[in-house]
DNA sequence: CGTTCATTCAACCAACTGGTTGAACACGAA
DNA sequence: TTCGTGTTCAACCAGTTGGTTGAATGAACG
């Protein structure tokens, strides 16, 4: 699986708030399927879908305990969500620096368009790699 | 809105490629509509709704230009994410340290269970807060 | 004016999601 | 072996999502 579609099954196991609550739970203690669909009225069936979404995001990995399966959070799939996220938080800063130059530099030209100034620039950014 | 809706849009929308890749091109540079279809092989209605997600999700603000409507990426946004997975990453690390020091205190105990130790303890944790 | 370009609205469709109920499976205990 | 508990599988349903095509709107320009 690419780290694209990584990225896609991690934010979307973490759009609903259900599951957001069960990292929350899992990152003080590992827990049971029942032991999670407690604080919610939902079925535990509903639960047992949701761990498996979180699962096969990478979140979350299982262990056996007789006939009880706890789950456990998997902390290390945040460092991928950090890297996104730092990526272009640095690249957005790095724009406004950017920007703020071009128009200290920049008197009074009528030629040039105010905002969306130049789109059609460098942007040959394939985007979603293993950081090169 | 409570922040665990705008948590959610903000996952949501960032659970697909393609508005991945929109934030990414928005990040060197505003855009217009066509323009960010650009690359992509669908429709520019495609990337209008895909651009109108964004936008509700507060990842992108628009302004005019004439007949276009170029896309800035609103990067505030990323500060929520942030919080909430520094929050996380954080509650998971010191978990970690406390079972480590319970661990290293307990030689050879046989009635303590050897994972998932107490789940059902003190997590009365409600979870997407504004931070308290 | 009419044209052209950029964008959006509307209706539709297939696929996916989040939930349900009911049945099945996996263990430990009696 | 039977019973009880924890978990999952299967089928189903309503609502959402990501995409399409076709028509409508908005603004510059001849």
């Amino acid at each position: 699986m690419t780290t694209a579609d990584r990225l896609s099954d991690v934010f979307a196991a973490l759009a609903d708030p259900i599951r957001r609550d069960m990292v929350a739970t899992l990152a003080e203690a590992d827990a049971t399927v029942t032991e999670l669909a407690e604080p919610h009225d939902v079925t535990v069936q509903a639960i047992s879908k949701h761990l498996k979404v979180l699962e096969e995001a990478g979140l979350v990995s299982r262990t056996r305990d007789a006939q009880r399966r706890p789950a456990h959070l998997e902390a290390d799939v945040f460092g991928l969500l950090t890297t996104w996220l730092e990526r272009h938080r640095r690249l957005a800063e790095e724009r406004y620096r950017r920007l703020d130059a071009v128009l200290a530099s920049m008197p009074d030209d009528p030629s040039s368009t105010p905002l969306a100034e130049r789109a059609t620039t460098t942007h040959d950014h394939p985007d979603d790699r293993t950081t090169p």
